[in-house]
DNA sequence: AACTCATTTGAAAACGGTTTCAATGGGTAA
DNA sequence: TTACCCATTGAAACCGTTTTCAAATGAGTT
């Protein structure tokens, strides 16, 4: 592979000059110029980018770490990322933690070995204090999904409480009364703030708060399947279930329908995060909308910006409010007749 | 950041003794090998891994170009090799092409400007001289989903002739006759062959190969959609259809049901590729498994044999059999009541 | 002709590692 | 005792760039 003392012999001039020309770093005197572009495309020469980072202390890479590679969840939230990186001539390097300390660890030493100018990390085992000499070192880092006290600056996140709340305030709005929640085993920050959305939409409407209508499972379909098989045995009379994330209602809603319920005739049904499961789902998914995207692309953003201050600053919150968007999952009750008809 | 020199002086040694320590290439004396790590530890020395790769000239890093970074096709394949490249101890770097010329050479060039130590590529809009060129360098390169002549041996594919030929020969054998194929208008090499593959199976059939009955459309949802109500417009009197992927299968029978029609019970729809949405559809789409998994697997394993013959060579063919997956959207059919000589 | 000053250029010093090579010193065999 | 070998070590060269610095050139002024 051709280096930069190989073009400088061909084209004649020193190396100096031929690093002048690739970078447009001074004036280089138009046959010179010329004399190395030909020499160039001649030995199809391309910059060694790991010698210049070294030099330079610049990778233009862009570090994230995401907790799975091929779910569509974080693949909305890579897209995002890249798309704002790359439209600023950059790259991004991406490494996935699977939840597990250690690999999201690893993850993260790698693409600091790699020296990437800065950090997007999605991360749910790392401890505050890891990540928090993280944020204090000298590269501007982003926290997505983390609240960590006093570096709420570094951090992006969605307000999962209100998203919780808007979701149980549709149901009771529809005229449920009786709304289970199908919430996660697994000791994340969000699963209790989706659980206090509930709990407060509910106190809100003056519906007392029903331990026995809350289940705990794996967040995905499988889970979700096996929550709300619970949820049938337990015979709570529901009208509505709000479940923690788009696939375990999922999950659900095929349980339900396998035993031949009528969704949302007979129950109705409301997710979180909008992927793309809820607009296949049969009836479409009412859901609450976790625009990871355009997360993922404010903190490419703001690591841009603080690399760089040529790079515009987006002046966008960084809490982001969650939305509902209504699909066909939840069916309107009069609440008087409900015990009498069922049918809503 | 701490230097190797730090860690040197820290210790009381030389950076070379630290370089043995750090890379176990030679014995150094215990008492110095623990003062070394100590060393690294007081000071969290990390190796800058682009000086590392710049004088050893392995990044241990592997580049992988796909299509687009959020798509669950993609993202399986991504995850595929993600697995065994870490398993390895080394690292992907990701790039999307997004199907577009520019955008493929430029994720290359940014992979090779990295110095990847091979290279994974999924490429549909490069011309074969390009990827010619790129096999002919001195680095491993595997391709995925292409078929150059003279280089089959580093190119992995699917048969998606036989796939075809599978989904056909299926509805046939469920007693179905009049089967359309949903295309797709993209001029893509897969194209043709899942036509092919249809054509074929109808022959052997002793079915007439009719025109009217292949409809082209953009190769999404939507087009899908657009495909089904045109062959609908058309009064084919069909009984089945064999769509060109999943997403086509999926808006097809949305189409179907939108418009009142039952399925499977008045049309059997058969998709392609296997990917989520084929297990969430309701009903659950009959379909064509494409392992991309594993064959993004398969890809990894071959490069890091290539890069070093302690990585076991994995004996799999490059070229794989797709299976059919039987799920609900197919009924079985008697076909004239008094020609029939049987459930085919 | 002598001087200033701006432009263009190449030599050389980084950057942070790995690796080669020669030096050192202790142990063992003769 | 001497010669030899092996393990351990550090100095220095190198990887492919960028960047600093000083030199060379030449035009413009006086």
């Amino acid at each position: 592979m051709a280096t930069i003392k190989d073009v400088a012999k061909v084209a004649g001039v020193s190396v100096s000059t031929v690093s002048r020309v690739i970078n447009n770093s001074a004036s280089v005197v138009p046959v010179k110029r010329e004399a190395v572009q030909a020499a160039m495309e001649q030995l199809n020469y391309q910059p060694n980018s790991l010698a210049r980072a070294l030099v330079s202390n610049r990778s233009d890479c862009i570090g994230l770490l995401v907790g799975e590679i091929e779910s569509p969840f974080f693949g909305q939230l890579m897209a995002g990322v890249h798309r704002v990186v790359m439209a600023a001539g950059k790259h991004v390097i991406v490494t996935a933690g699977y939840h597990q300390l250690e690999q999201e660890r690893d993850g993260i030493r790698f693409m600091q070995e790699r020296r990437c100018d800065a950090l997007v990390i999605h991360s749910k085992a790392l401890p505050d204090e890891e990540l928090i000499r993280l944020l204090e070192g000298d590269k501007p880092v982003f926290l997505l999904n983390r609240q960590i006290p006093g570096w709420e600056d570094c951090c992006i996140h969605l307000d999962n409480e209100y998203g919780a709340y808007l979701a149980t305030r549709h149901l009771i709005s529809r005229g449920h009364r009786n709304i289970a929640h199908i919430s996660t085993s697994i000791a994340i920050e969000d699963g209790e703030s989706r659980l206090s959305g509930y709990a407060n939409a509910l106190q809100e409407a003056g519906i007392e708060f029903d331990e026995q209508k809350v289940i705990k499972a794996y967040p995905d379909e499988e889970g979700g399947g096996y929550a709300m098989s619970e949820l049938m045995a337990r015979n709570l009379d529901l009208t509505a279930v709000f479940a923690y994330n788009d696939a375990m209602a999922a999950g659900a809603m095929t349980m339900l329908q396998d035993a031949g319920r009528l969704v949302p005739e007979e129950l109705s049904v409301v997710g979180f995060d909008d992927v793309i499961l809820a607009r296949i789902l049969k009836p479409h998914l009412t859901t609450i909308r976790y625009p990871i995207n355009e997360m993922g692309a404010l903190a490419a953003q703001r690591v841009l910006h603080a690399l760089d201050e040529r790079y515009k600053a987006n002046e966008q919150a960084l809490r982001f409010t969650p939305r509902l968007i209504e699909r066909q999952s939840v069916l309107s009750i009069r609440r008087q007749t409900l015990k009498s008809s069922g049918q809503g």
